[in-house]
DNA sequence: GCATGCTATTGGAGCGCTCCAATTCACTCG
DNA sequence: CGAGTGAATTGGAGCGCTCCAATAGCATGC
């Protein structure tokens, strides 16, 4: 199981190793019969460059890390798609870890990326503290997605929560709704936002005096719950969840209680993710602009490996809305 | 953003680099009060050893790659779990990757993790040709989970599907069902395993009459293309789908056609994914023994570690069964 | 007082590569 | 025909660490 290393492949190519690195290495400047020798002469030698060596030498890694809150959210391998996609159109590598919703563990994960020696890292919805944030902001890029840190070198990537708000808040009044409640994501990562610019949309509609807020999680056991307490109670002609999640439970609930999606009540999710396009719940749902946050966050790194002492930027990015079969106009 | 060094730390505590060394070795044979200073110096001096590094001039790189189908399929977070905790518990860091269910990415993925020198990889359901496969056993310690393949240096491990036909027919029969559909996977891998000892245990419980079984795939959509046919003909008391997918497309079909689940059809999916968990399927599921068969993979690249040239080894292990709303007796 | 055996420490070689300055080898041109 | 040019190639230093053999320091026993 010894390998072969760049030595042997020029013995055998008669060449020196610094010319089989420069193969390697795509250089212009190596004549094409050289360059043919010495790759028939790896392949035949089962010759790979050993990646380690080669980023100890040369101090780069081209590689960014990738760190995810919670992989069974199935919100999280979307957002992996569009980042592993992205970076690897910029010409990087992309490294993954599971950060499993604590922020221990993703502090863990972190630092493991760091001592790989990563050019960069994205960090997804992270619960890391501001303070392993701030001494490892030192030490490489760090970008921020979906968290809204205020720290002076880690930058943030945001999707722009007052556009999805409108784009609910329109969808369902243009359909007829007055009566909307919204079941909000408690102390969770983003959901303070989400529930005050429903607020706002709410009262730019006109419709200040028929809003309500139930306080809930980002979970499908929240939605439940919050379910439970509105069919006891009033029932509104329109349910916007914080999450799709949230909108799972919600519709088991109604589903059980006889009550009918879209005909008695319509429901809206948040995330667009893979439960929102299971036929049995055909969720409308909004859908965060991952592609084009995933650029954003590249760009961002490239522009920190550049100039390391930058203030922090935010940048938003507005959202779509995908309408499927769980919203109708309200019962006349 | 130039970092410290053994040397750094070597030069600030006042001793060698070896020493330095050693105490991130945790070697034993360092005096306590050395030990103490270079740790110190190094906290002082925001020092982390560089892994790259370190695995150069080791030869060893403490790390297993795992390599995952497809993210998107909630089965592989567990999947996931199960096997970075039993890795980590055995001393060994775990990189990533995700396969998005093509073979040539997969390959891909797993030429990198060879490049880095990774002491091990679990490939999860893999796509990847057989001849890939064969190439890179002769260089990294591989291990096939469920998917058997049959080459000289790589091991496989596998979860029963005989008992798991089993569990499941022996749960229908007992509630009373006899009239049992199986909607099969297609050409998927463990399709066709799922689908024999099916027809096996429905063989062994005097049902061989009364079974068939549906052509199908392991997705949502599959599902509801069964489904659409089951409910233009004769519709069964129980159907067992080859995976939760399936069943939430069964489920979103009879369910618009006022077919009540359990009341009128029984249904059993396979895997215990987050979908199973949904209240709004609530569905008895076959469990795969993750964690087993992470304890078993790990523990076979270890074996193989050792002693490179053994045979393969394939090991089965048994499932169990997850028992929910979604079967009942049949109507009378 | 000296060989003996410890344990704690050190210097140096080397892991497989990159990168730079230096060299070689045609060619061209005045 | 020698200086000059540019492209192709090379040797060597060095990336930050580990590992081994060698050494230092010190108590022990005869």
């Amino acid at each position: 199981m010894t390998r072969p290393t760049m030595e042997d492949v020029a013995a055998a190519a008669g060449v020196s190793r610094s010319l089989v690195s420069l193969v390697f290495q795509d250089s212009p400047k190596v004549s094409e019969a050289s360059r043919s020798r010495v790759l028939a002469e790896a392949e035949r030698l089962g010759y790979r460059p050993n990646v380690l060596a080669r980023q100890l030498a040369s101090n780069r890694t081209k590689t960014i890390g990738i760190l995810l809150d919670d992989l069974h959210n199935p919100y999280f391998a979307d957002v992996l798609d569009a980042f592993e996609a992205e970076a690897e159109s910029a010409g990087y590598r992309a490294l993954l870890a599971n950060g499993r919703r604590e922020g221990e563990r993703e502090s863990e994960a972190l630092r493991t990326f760091i001592d790989h020696r990563v050019d960069g890292v994205i960090l997804a919805s992270p619960r890391i503290s501001d303070s392993v944030l701030t001494s490892m902001s030192k030490i490489a890029p760090l970008v921020c997605v979906e968290r809204r840190v205020d720290l002076p070198r880690v930058d943030v990537v945001m999707h722009d929560e007052q556009i999805g708000a409108q784009l609910v808040v329109d969808h369902l009044v243009g359909l007829g709704h007055r009566d909307i409640v919204h079941i909000d994501g408690g102390s969770g990562a983003g959901a303070a936002a989400r529930r005050d610019w429903f607020m706002q949309s709410m009262r730019d509609a006109g419709l200040a005096a028929s809003m309500r807020v139930i306080g809930g999680e980002f979970t499908e056991h929240a939605g439940r719950e919050a379910a439970e307490q509105l069919v006891r109670g009033a029932l509104p002609t329109a349910i916007y969840c914080a999450n799709d999640a949230v909108a799972a439970g919600v519709a088991a609930v109604l589903q059980r209680e006889g009550i009918s999606i879209p005909g008695d009540v319509s429901l809206v999710g948040y995330d667009d993710t893979m439960l929102a396009k299971l036929d049995l719940l055909s969720l409308t749902s909004v859908r965060q602009p991952l592609a084009a946050m995933a650029n954003a966050s590249v760009e961002l790194i490239n522009r920190r490996i550049d100039k390391p002492r930058r203030g922090a930027d935010i940048v938003d990015i507005a959202p779509t809305l995908v309408t499927r079969r769980s919203t109708a106009a309200p019962r006349a």
